[in-house]
Order: structure tokens, then C-alpha cells, then sequence
DNA sequence: GAGTATACTCACTAACCATTGAGTGATAGT
DNA sequence: ACTATCACTCAATGGTTAGTGAGTATACTC
């Protein structure tokens, strides 16, 4: 429940992949199935916009993908706020 | 002086200059000599980040150049915080 | 064991960004 | 007039992103 303020890094897929080590392959099969949302979007040219809120989340779910828990149930966890 | 919130947007290079007017040539140029700057950057990639406080220099600068006040005399005066 | 579902992975297109160096027209200075 | 400066503008390269559709290996279901 972290506080955006004036410290926050933003990042675009590229950054997220390089930070959590999913491929953006993976990335972009996430957001086509809403596991993950962007933040934000260039009004411009469509591309995304993360915060540390989305490498965070991305960590609970490499962890939970390790223990080979299904993507439907981590979606689900997530909408219901539990991870 | 505006505090960012979670409400700011985040703009890249070409929505500057969707909203400014400005070609990316010109930004890229003022890029260069300073005029302005990028408030981020991706790590993985270089791109520029931006938000409303370089939007609202941006028109500054625009009125300022409509009054054909030289670049630097502009450039003073941001450095100044006259501006 | 055959068919389906899951969770990616690959391939392709078109548009965008960073960086750099060179070019240009207008203005200013000598 | 000649030169230099100013404020862009153009061009070229190489890597990035979105969007989509198709492919694949593994696991699950009947």
C-alpha cells in the first residue's frame, strides 16, 4: 500500500522484464489476460506505463507460478485483494 | 510547485509535443541544450519521461518565444526560477 | 489415448524513441 | 558584403513497443 510521491520510478515493459525476469513475452500474455494492469498509457502511442506497485505484485507472482499455483487462482487472489 | 499525485500523467517525448505544438525535432533540440529536461528515464531503454510541470514550461516557453526572447535569455530565467 | 486447456513463445507489422551529425534560413555583428 | 550565431530541421541507424495470430510443450480430462 505504498504512497506514490515524487520519488517513484516508472517503468514501460522493458524495464518490468528486466526487473523480475519474466521474458516480455510473458509480460504481454499477462496483460492480454488482465493478470497485470498498466498504470498509465501515452495518450500518443499507447505504451504502458508501471510503478514499483507492478514489480512488486510481479514478484508474488513468480513466487506463486514456482509453486506452480494456476494463473486463475493467483487472479483471482489478486482481485480479492489477498496477494 | 505541484506535488505529484497519483492522478499526474506521464508523458513521453511525442506526447510533449502533441500537446505543446512543439515538433520532437524542436524538444529534442532543447533536449540538447539543456532548455528542458527529462524528470526520468528508462533504464533499459532511454526513453524520456516527462510530466505536467513540462508541459506547463513548455507553453512558457512558447509564449516567450512568440515574443522572440532569445533562448538563452529563456534559459537564464528557468534557471533563475524567474520563469 | 485422444482431445482440450494452460501457459507461454514466436513471428510479423507499423509506429515510436534516442542519438548524432549535417544542413538551412534568418538574424546579428564587423 | 562576409562571417558567425541562432534556432531549428532533416536524415539515418538501431533498438523498443503494441497488437495480433499462430504455434508448442506440458498437464489435465474424459
Amino acid at each position: 500500500m505504498s504512497k506514490k510521491n515524487i520519488m517513484d520510478q516508472i517503468y514501460l515493459i522493458g524495464d518490468l522484464a528486466r526487473l523480475t525476469g519474466f521474458s516480455i513475452d510473458t509480460l504481454n500474455y499477462y496483460l492480454r489476460i488482465g493478470l497485470i494492469e498498466a498504470k498509465g498509457r501515452s495518450m500518443h502511442n499507447g505504451y504502458r506505463y508501471f510503478d514499483d506497485e507492478t514489480i512488486e505484485l510481479l514478484n508474488k507472482i513468480k513466487e506463486q507460478r514456482a509453486k506452480h499455483v494456476p494463473i486463475r487462482y493467483i487472479k483471482r487472489r489478486i482481485e480479492d485483494g489477498i496477494l
